[in-house]
DNA sequence: TTGACTGCAAATCATTTGCACTACG
DNA sequence: CGTAGTGCAAATGATTTGCAGTCAA
């Protein structure tokens, strides 16, 4: 596994470095979770104590700008990073719970025809888009309910 | 027009002081734009020179919590506000150009099909949405083709 | 070997806060 | 008049950068 992470940055040109594999790692154990930077570096400081956090931001937005990892960035200004699946074709979007904060995911391909429309209504050729739902997840939202009872 | 502005702050109990009263004008008069907090400051400073940006912080943020402004966040994490429409139910979402990074708006409802089916598969009680396109505007690409003709 | 990469600490940027002062209601 | 609101400067928090030392290729 370790060597499609080595091949994944020479193949771009960059050297495969200890704290590159073990941020490399940390996403690929972590699957499915939105992590900021500092909560990365946590994680790596567990595999290799000595990582610096500068070090962390730096291969971080390089493994972002070489697609391996998302940036998401959200509502309240916070960005966070998701591993890039291979299949680019799966757009996802991201449900985020205003409670707990979990974030989850959906996918909804509507938007392709959205996009489409737009284009041609206001000439605007749209490359990506972002799209989040903000709201109370399943587990708050029973929660909630057991508390109004418990009054 | 001072007036509105006034009620609009006396309603919710707040003073109407001079420095509110100018970041108001700010968007008032610069409708349709989207600025920074530092932006605003700038041009409020036009009017009143002795006027902080600390205050013009927590002006901004006083305005959007009482929905006389709307904040919009970034994929570069930049926070901007926009002036809150008085018909609230005209949902509009944002074109973000990736060359001027001018802001432009377009108003598509389709999203609450979506939203209903999310609901229903989910689980997750969407309370609100924010949805943002990023391309290229048309001026942008024009002058890009122009640029190609040059060579 | 050697330039890319790292750790550290200092710098930067956006935003917030403590506090004495001011002015709205 | 009394308190909410302000200006200023210092504090904070996230991210970036300069630099001397380190290590992957």
């Amino acid at each position: 596994m370790d060597n499609t992470f080595k091949e994944f940055l020479q193949e771009k040109g960059y050297k495969f470095t200890k704290q590159r594999q073990v941020v490399m790692e940390v996403f690929a154990e972590r699957e499915g979770e939105h992590m900021t930077t500092e909560e990365v570096f946590h994680y790596a400081g567990k595999k290799m104590p000595e990582i610096g956090i500068a070090t962390v931001y730096r291969a971080v937005s390089l493994l972002e700008s070489i697609g391996f990892l998302t940036a998401l960035t959200f509502e309240d200004g916070t960005t966070r990073y998701e591993r890039r699946l291979e299949d680019e074709k799966h757009k996802h979007h991201h449900l985020v719970c205003n409670v707990c904060h979990e974030i989850t995911e959906v996918n909804v391909d509507l938007l392709d025809d959205l996009e489409e429309e737009i284009e041609k209504t206001v000439h605007f050729h749209i490359t990506d888009h972002n799209l989040k739902f903000y709201g109370i997840c399943d587990k708050c939202s029973r929660k909630k309910e057991g508390e109004a009872n418990e009054v």
